[in-house]
DNA sequence: CATGAATGAGTATTCATTCAT
DNA sequence: TATGAATGAATACTCATTCAT
């Protein structure tokens, strides 16, 4: 910490790596306290800094939340786009990016979690307009892949897909703010266990087989 | 005090209505805003007065969200226990607690909303830990029931209880973010789907008779 | 306190009364708190009524503080002229004052104690300016009396009359902030043990026959 | 972190003396205006800095009187331990004590009148209990010293000790204010005036000698 | 006369942000 | 790069005051 040899060497590198240090750290206190109700010196002690010393980094409070959540809906949406992009039927669309989703909890939970408490807040301001569009794109692709499953005859077609739709996106994100990295469970088995739940139900008697 | 008989129940009816018209105001904020990000000044002017005025009826910001949410656990508790009460099997008495909470929903929104996003901070303060009380009661109803129906053979045991119940719990609590009350969807038909869902699952080929 | 039957007859009287009743219950609390640190809510209450009734019988909160201090000073000032009217020496005049202050005590303490308190920050206000005024009254009152003993050889003539008089002036008054109304001593015990230390000092040798 | 070990002390001592310097504006407004009375911004102002600023160096402004009444009881307390240590007669203690009484307002007269105005108020809060227990041992000590002086034969014993010691502590204390430092009158002076009006007597026969 | 609800200016306190070092 | 002191706008809360009933 002292004498900083290699600083000629790696400066991009280095700069970029202690930039997702603190990210990572800021994330944490902010998935954990909320954004808002989270101080500037809270989340600057977390990364063990003090409060002033974040304001080299970043320009505001306002393009650390920024950069937390771009940075994760860009990597979740390039995963997304590869699933789609492989031409599955419905039903493995859909088993995939529910994979993928559990995934995306396991490597970004802290981001997850901000998302899905303060974008609603936070895409009032035009800064934030990706968000409102990402939502947008979410609804779009899960609407379509649920309503290809019923034309596939994989899906009942008894069901409001709309409805199916939210509660399909709200418990897979929510899972976040349970998720423990490092736990028990992790994201295959999550997502197997959601799976069996929402494709096949949780009673028994009608599973003749399975 | 002199002959005032009618006066005082009168003033006492009209204080409780006056303090429940102010609370919904609020709770309607708190739930659209958050918490910490809704002034108390919004609050009040959410509610037709000047922010000054609202510590004319409440102690504190604090004891507002207070009021809030316990009003609605109540209400909702009581409800939960009426059919607990009433001595069904596994999977009548998930159905009714299903239904039940979608009407909770329906009459305390806003309340199911606060509950949701902010229980966890507020669950940190002494005051709110019947906040902590009821997540554990509402845990324990719900593993308790969901392993009764794996015995009861109603329900199929390869699947991991304390996964379903997070996702059966998020899920239904969820639907407040974004059910309209007066909207196209009352909490019967919300009902409804989610159970299709959760039972026998979205897939088609594996329904009998369907 | 239903059916007033004597309204008619006592209008004025009763005024006079109810406003003293008041004023009594209020400057207690003034005392005991503080002028600036009591709300009228606090000395309504005392008084036995709500916060806003106070303003029926006071224009602000000002006029209360106003009518207690000024009702104190104008009956002291009466008893301070009569004695200085009565054409005694240095040592008796200064006896009687002293005598006369602790009655005073006695009789308003609230009173004295708030103007022992709040005097100087109320004296800016121009409304206050009789506290001023009586202050000065006060000193050339009491230097006069020193000189004029000093002259007489009634009392040392090296002694800082200045200073002398502070210490007097301060010693009578503050004595109120610990005088208990129906206590063990009476004014009359108290202005004797004063005179005695200020007089003859507490010292033992030098008293041959005292 | 890295060899900055003169920066360490510096800045302890830099820092230490800011504190003082504020405190030192600080206690000088709530001594003329009340510690009540007086806003932090007031506060702030007298200090040359902005309201808000002053809580990077106190808690509250609670604390702020906090620190300027402790630091000034702990080095009164000190003084007074030295001189009750030295073993002196009764006379000879009460004398040193009024001198250095009489010091301690030179040194902190500001902190004094803050003591003597607001110490009763303040002695509610646990807080500061420490004022209770000064008072407590201020009184014990008082008290002892005069009844000894008695019994030394040294003090009259016609006299209510409980009365002269109230008398007594209330004008040393007192005097803090209208003393000013800087003025015509040091402490010294001021202690010589107040001992010999408080041990001779202000009356000019029965003084054999002068 | 008294109440209770409301007002609005003010108060202590917090906090994102700046900047000289 | 990081620190620490300061800023200033905003926030929860208080309280003297008003007024319809």
């Amino acid at each position: 910490m002292c004498a900083r040899r290699r600083d000629a060497e790696g400066t991009a590198a280095t700069r970029a790596t202690r930039r997702a240090e603190l990210l990572s750290a800021i994330a944490e206190v902010f998935a954990d306290r909320g954004y808002a109700a989270t101080t500037v010196r809270e989340a600057a002690e977390a990364a063990g800094i003090l409060g002033g010393s974040l304001y080299y980094h970043f320009d505001s409070k306002e393009s650390m939340v920024d950069e937390v959540l771009s940075t994760f809906l860009n990597e979740m949406w390039g995963d997304y786009d590869k699933v789609l992009a492989s031409g599955m039927d419905a039903t493995a669309t859909l088993r995939a990016l529910v994979a993928s989703s559990f995934k995306s909890i396991e490597r970004h939970r802290a981001a997850v979690v901000i998302y899905q408490n303060e974008s609603k807040h936070l895409a009032q301001n035009e800064r934030f307009g990706y968000l409102t569009e990402s939502q947008r794109r979410f609804e779009s692709t899960w609407k379509g892949l649920l309503a290809q499953g019923v034309e596939e005859g994989a899906l009942r077609s008894d069901l409001n897909t709309g409805l199916i739709y939210r509660f399909i996106r709200d418990t897979v994100w929510v899972a976040a703010s349970w998720y423990q990295p490092g736990g028990r469970l992790d994201a295959e088995e999550i997502a197997q266990q959601y799976l069996a739940m929402v494709l096949e139900g949780i009673q028994a008697n009608q599973h003749p087989a399975t």
